[in-house]
DNA sequence: AACCCATTGAGGTGTGCAACTCTTTTTGAC
DNA sequence: GTCAAAAAGAGTTGCACACCTCAATGGGTT
């Protein structure tokens, strides 16, 4: 079967190709038993709708938006970034992004962002914590026909149409092992910062991390998460707390942002060399601290990898087109000083 | 600016639109003064052609090769699977990808490949090693306005307008990082294994891991280099020979493919859990060893996103359009057993 | 002056689909 | 059996470009 087109369709299914195209497209006025017959034709024809041509035709642009957090954290900072460079290369595919700010940390003000939104909207993907309020608002714009991405954190229960981001357990898990195996068989106490124990994403991280320290290195032990509300002076003093109060401290391990405060009190403390720190996030001030040694080691999501990829998600389920998993899956990088991008 | 359209350019020109269409498509018959002013015309107004109205317009499909190597080496079986599935998706955006094997380790075999090309071929991406014959064979369809990438090991002083793989010399460092942390303060030997150092990209690994190992980690010692051709047998060979003749062996690094001769050396040896074992590639194999702790680490170059972006990147290059560098950069992947896709 | 040939223009057709209008046919309620 | 509403058909146009034909223009040639 070759390139099969809509009249193709329409002539198999016996039916005119304005019917056709009014079932394709999820327009009323079509009886139940001719949708079958349709249906039943692009099914056997192996018809799929030349992507180029109906963009090509279509009048109006997508319109999707795009709610990241307000606040100082440098990996939103960052994918705020690559949203905008997206944005620029999606024009001229006839899709629109818009991107909204919201305080992440207050689930009925990204509720309310979510409520507001015009009709009209072909999608939205959202960095959403997982609070009944939002869940609320994903379901009900789901249910009318928007499309809902849910990034960086997921929120499972809800009837999001997909999740752009990394497995947060196993990216705990990872830290584990990244710091179990760079300490050694050295005795001591871990570290472990978070931002905000109300976001998914670091509930899942601590999760992952204190399971695989806990069962598979018997010599460290992780003392009592801190969080630090990714800010550079909490985090800071999370850190110079943990030096000072633990003379046996053999690493640290930041689930959140606000790196440069970890830094600050490593330095501060003389230990940084001896104390390994896997951090989140590859951004330029991460990736100077690498080179140095003062990070060991790294656990990044690619922000440009997960821009474009919410682009190509939000206007395939849109368009009914199906995605390719192995290039929208996000993956779990690790940066060491060597093989940084 | 908004959308410009070659009717705007033909208006700016003060040509007519067929005129115009000649010099976009390269189409003879245009004196070069008008060339001059279209291409004025186009750069003022900042025209973009329309990539879904091309495509659609277009009578002929675009005709790829992909020259991969024969072979049993499971990284090369995967990125032939991975393009053999891309080819199927961009049947449908009107490019057609045709995949032929030829022996890499003979540069002679791969010229005659390269040179056998029915003309009329728009592009080629070839897994090339760095061969006079082959560097020729290159230039000589870059020349004749085909384009010519490199894929997997690069041939950097020919006229290739892209290379799609890894950087080999970073992915070298990144194993001796590894290797240096996960073996600690220990003193020993470190074995290299490769496949043939008439590859570029294993001697690049070569170089890369030596570098670091001798500058860093004081307390290894990288023995001579074996070649194993990527053979399971002689890998196996090679890794039993490391591991009889050096007791203090305490760690191994296979830059080629064959792992399973270096696990099944190893399990013979009984040293599984004390000799470091780092890798390349994800494979059903060597992904179920990282798993058992065989593997203490991989280092991946993602087939998929590799066939994918080699598909993304000849088309482009084809139609003039710019290339996204983040999207098309192939990262160096480290795999623990906690973070694999 | 007659002619040649490189340039250029004009215009048409095709691409696959979206979206709209205008008819015609069918269906179902009363 | 009547009539309105629902369903389906037919036809057109627009989208931005590729590709082709045919004709016109004009400078240079002999």
């Amino acid at each position: 079967m070759g390139k099969m087109t809509l009249e193709d369709v329409a002539r198999e299914a016996g039916v005119s190709l304005a019917t056709v195209d009014r079932v394709v497209n999820g327009r009323m006025g079509v009886h139940a038993r001719t949708i079958e017959r349709v249906n039943a034709a692009i099914k056997q024809l192996g018809f799929l709708s030349d992507p180029h041509a109906s963009r090509l035709a279509r009048v109006r642009d997508y319109d999707f938006r795009i709610i990241l957090p307000t606040g100082e954290n440098e990996f939103m900072q960052n994918l705020d970034a690559e949203f905008r460079a997206t944005r620029e290369r999606q024009l001229q595919e006839r899709v629109r992004l818009s991107i909204e700010h919201v305080d992440t940390f207050d689930g009925v003000a990204v509720a309310a962002a979510l409520e507001s939104l015009p009709s009209g909207i072909d999608g939205v993907a959202v960095v959403a914590l997982d609070h009944p309020a939002v869940t609320e608002a994903i379901n009900a714009l789901a249910d009318s026909g928007v499309v809902v991405l849910t990034l960086v954190s997921d929120v499972p229960n809800s009837r999001r149409a997909h999740y752009v981001g990394i497995d947060n357990f196993a990216a705990g898990r990872t830290a584990a092992s990244l710091i179990g195996r760079f300490v050694g068989p050295r005795e001591g106490k871990v570290g472990m910062i978070a931002g905000s124990l109300a976001l998914r994403d670091h509930i899942e991280r601590q999760f992952g991390f204190e399971q695989i320290i806990s069962r598979e290195y018997p010599n460290l032990e992780v003392l009592p998460v801190r969080e630090a509300r990714d800010e550079n002076a909490r985090v800071e003093a999370a850190a110079g707390a943990l030096l000072k109060d633990h003379s046996d401290l053999v690493a640290i391990y930041n689930a959140g942002g606000g790196q440069a405060g970890v830094i600050k009190a490593l330095e501060a403390s003389g230990h940084v060399s001896d104390v390994i720190f896997v951090a989140h996030e590859l951004t330029p001030s991460t990736r100077r601290h690498l080179v140095r040694g003062t990070v060991d080691a790294l656990i990044n999501q690619d922000a440009g990898h997960m821009a474009r990829s919410t682009a190509r998600i939000l206007t395939a389920l849109r368009e009914g087109r199906p995605i390719v998993p192995g290039q929208e899956h996000i993956r779990i990088d690790i940066f060491l000083r060597d093989n940084m991008p």
